[in-house]
DNA sequence: ACGCAACTTGCATGTCGTGCAATCATGTAA
DNA sequence: TTACATGATTGCACGACATGCAAGTTGCGT
């Protein structure tokens, strides 16, 4: 068992929970000992304390345990965008949105840098995350076509958009964990996104 | 495209290629009728006329046969990018590095917009195609860098170009295949690059 | 025709992922 | 406290995936 559980007595909520960090962290653990595709579901299930079948009424798969528990801009956040002061710069709006949830990552807490560790292995991984955190990015470009105009023109435009708040999050991070997660992931993010925002300056 | 060897019209290669072809056309097939996951390798196997076994020497997986076959940037062209003059702006020349590219997708002929609608149908495949063209994204972003110079703040100006051109490429061709596959992919792509460009202005 | 090399195939094996039903634990109501 | 209801855990069965290996089969060159 590498999780722990101080507090098994009090709450449902709190086992499942407890559970879930101790199969995520047997994950992280193996797979950064030996590499992910050596390791058995059987084995991570093993080594947090549960049934292999548990394990997967908690992820579908290996490959789903290994990936950060981050982001979802709040929904309200994005439509607050979408129907966004005219006033402001659409892009340092997104900007801000995104650097916000930055701030969550916290949720990984300490073990973050070991993600990214087990991620530069397993590149494969990096695209999953991605992929996950892109579910957003349709959301995400609708509302920027639904505050810019959505011409067809306009559609084009709102996609690189969104598309871009992918890629300045990724290199934001990766960058945050190469300098050795100096300071907040915000400021890293925040620079890859200023990097971009000619691109997306206002026009009359 | 280098020196390439299209030769060999009779004997074992085109047999392998015929074969090739046919399993790629079998997944297609069945793919679109009932949905990737729906259809087993077995099955893709049999409508091809060979064994499931000889799949597998084919394809890793059915998802590996369902996506493109689009070819890399050569490395030479890109090895003279890097050292490229310093006269031209980079991000042109990024722009008709990937457009070129884009010219040869032909080689998926007539069953592209066939492919384009499975991707869509089945999300996943679009990153999978994703990560697998992006393969590249390093060597881009180690070419600009070796190009525009390797501080720090050009290490991150450098990732957040090569993640740009895989955005433009991303943008490009899903609204070729919103817009009905007009024209060559090429101008969609392009379209996109230039919406990028402002935020790669050469620097004096 | 012969032999070599490459391609195909079947078989065995291990892992993955899911549906199902029995069991166990926990929080709640009597 | 006891009984019950809800929901989490687990074993089992099953089919699909993916790969290594060794035996066949086919075509190519000499």
């Amino acid at each position: 068992m590498i999780g722990n559980t101080p507090k098994p007595e009090h709450g449902r909520e709190r086992r499942k929970r407890a559970t879930r960090r101790a199969l995520r962290a047997a994950t992280l653990e193996l797979g950064l000992e030996r590499g992910l595709p050596e390791v058995s579901v059987e084995e991570i299930a093993a080594a947090a304390g549960v049934s292999t079948r548990t394990f997967f009424n908690y992820f579908a798969s290996k490959e789903d345990a290994a990936l950060l528990e981050m982001l979802a801009v709040p929904a309200a956040d994005l439509a607050a965008f979408a129907a966004g002061g005219t006033g402001r710069n659409a892009w340092a709006d997104l900007t801000r949105l995104f650097a916000e949830d930055m701030d969550r990552i916290g949720q990984d807490g300490p073990d973050l840098p070991r993600y990214m560790a087990l991620h530069e292995r397993h590149p494969e991984l990096q695209w999953r995350q991605l992929a996950r955190f892109a579910r957003f990015e349709a959301e995400v470009a609708s509302a920027i076509a639904a505050r810019l105009g959505d011409d067809p023109v306009g559609q084009v435009r709102a996609d690189v958009m969104a598309g871009s708040c992918i890629t300045a999050v990724r290199v934001g991070l990766r960058h945050w964990g190469l300098t050795g997660w100096e300071g907040p992931a915000r400021a890293h993010v925040e620079a890859a996104f200023a990097m971009l925002a000619p691109a997306f300056r206002e026009r009359a």
